[in-house]
RNA sequence: GCGGGUGUAGCUCAGUUGGUUAGAGCGCGAGAUUGUGGUCCUUGAGGUCGUGGGUUCGAUUCCCAUCUCCCGCCCCA
């Protein structure tokens, strides 16, 4: 037997349902906010993500899908959508567009990591992403849209984490107090941590080591080193938000691991799926168009786990709609007849009935059984006596009532 | 990349202190006076007991290795 990558899934036809339903409250939702599907590659030049997510960042630097092709380009499976989309937008000039542009997209992303509860090598996202406006409405708009779509998912189990990381200059002097600060703490920190100290102290904030979390919560706010133009901007957008009846938390420890992040930055957590208790996160990224070399153009925009929510939905009990039941299932008894109910069924079908009969030759008896495992609202049953009159004999399953209805008074029957 | 746990039927799991044909429940198939489902009953199919070595007269059971899946670290959605 071949089995499955490791760190795959698949989505069997009992649960797929389930996936659409997230789905289209995905489409939904960016339906209402005017929001356009973009669909970009699977895989990219690797150049796109390392210098859209930036070469010090653990995404690019050990969980990458990366080879050469046979044209010995290096490419690689996206690990995430920003990049990607990023890349479009600057290579087919929608900065010339109608701003801002706000797009959206549901996308596998592949990672090389461990497997563990909420992560997976291959993972699907919701990701939304819009460019060309660098006001404070746009935050608090891109905030209260992931907050609408966890509702349609009949989710409450989250919290929202928000904070601001400045832009590039105040974020230099922060950078510069944080480390003063961490060198003077240096012995403490943990082993990780120390290498961080150089590469990317921020992290240091949002280790989980009871020392690191001692010494962080000491640490220099970053919200004390913004500039005004930041310091104004994160006001404006948490005013927005409380106008908007939306509850979140400032938190100033939390950073994100991708580079590309500017300003406002924001997670929606839970404590109900694990360890890996991010279902949606994202940010502002001021930078990235020029990065990827596009002209000046902010951006920003967020990412949910589809895995993640599916989980939390199973963890908190939301019930999703069942699947669409088969309307009737037609069952012959008989060649002739089954010449018959194939035909009737096509008939119902050409009219938008689920419909759906024998495929097997089975007796009724097993017709029957069949019709109540895929749970048909209704079997009708033509035999002889049926066909010569030209009837058929129509069984409600809920209530086990029998009715004999002409044939071409079917559709009718079973429409209401 | 590092740690802990796990691996027996499609699924959930028993079991063998090493000994002839390895079990249950669920699910699946067939039947219960041959034109009727969901309950009950009868019956059937389905496992090289994760894989490869080793010890042994004999291993699914003991030992070693390896892989898998699960959980955690790291990181992120």
């Amino acid at each position: 037997m071949i089995n499955i990558p490791k760190g795959t899934k698949d989505v069997l036809p009992q649960d797929s349902y389930k996936w659409r339903f997230v789905e289209n409250a995905a489409r939904e939702t960016a339906k209402i906010f005017n929001v356009k599907e973009i669909r970009t590659p699977t895989f990219e030049h690797t150049e796109v993500f390392l210098r859209g997510i930036g070469e010090t960042t653990d995404v690019v630097n050990k969980e990458m899908y990366t080879f050469t092709d046979k044209g010995d380009r290096s490419i690689t499976l996206k690990p995430e959508g920003t990049a990607g989309v990023a890349r479009a937008f600057v290579e087919n000039g929608l900065s010339n567009s109608a701003l801002p542009l706000k797009t959206y997209y549901i996308t596998s992303c592949f990672r090389y990591e461990r497997p563990q509860a909420g992560r997976l090598r291959e993972f699907h996202q919701f990701g939304v992403e819009f460019f060309g406006s660098y006001s404070a409405e746009t935050d608090a708009e891109v905030i209260i849209l992931a907050k609408t779509f966890l509702e349609k998912l009949g989710l409450t189990d989250y919290v929202l984490n928000i904070n601001s990381i400045g832009c590039k200059e105040c974020r230099k002097e922060y950078h510069a107090a944080l480390k003063e600060y961490l060198k003077k703490n240096f012995d403490a920190l943990c082993k990780n941590c120390k290498e961080r100290f150089e590469k990317n102290p921020l992290r240091v904030l949002d280790c989980k080591e009871e020392e690191c979390k001692l010494i962080a919560a000491g640490a220099p706010s970053i919200l004390d080193y913004l500039c005004d133009d930041c310091k104004a901007h994160f006001e404006k957008v948490k005013k927005l938000l409380t106008a908007a009846g939306v509850k979140f938390n400032v938190n100033d420890k939390i950073v994100r691991g991708l580079d590309y992040y500017t300003k406002t930055v924001f997670e929606f957590t839970t404590d109900c799926i694990g360890a890996q208790s991010t279902v949606l996160g994202g940010g502002r990224y001021d930078g990235l168009i020029e990065e990827l070399g596009g002209g000046k153009m902010p951006g920003i925009g967020f990412a949910a786990g589809i895995e993640r929510l599916l989980l939390l939905t199973e963890a908190t009990g939301v019930k999703i709609p069942d699947d669409e039941k088969v309307q009737i299932y037609v069952a012959p008894i008989g060649e002739t007849a089954a010449f018959k109910c194939f035909e009737i069924v096509n008939d119902l079908r050409a009219n938008g009935i689920i419909a759906e009969t024998d495929h097997l030759g089975r007796g009724i008896k097993s017709q029957f059984k069949y019709a109540d495992k895929i749970g048909a609202k209704y079997v009708a049953v033509m035999g002889e006596d049926e066909l010569n009159k030209g009837e058929i004999k129509v069984k409600s399953m809920a209530d086990g009532n029998e009715t004999f209805v002409k044939v071409e008074n079917l559709l009718n029957f079973i429409k209401g």
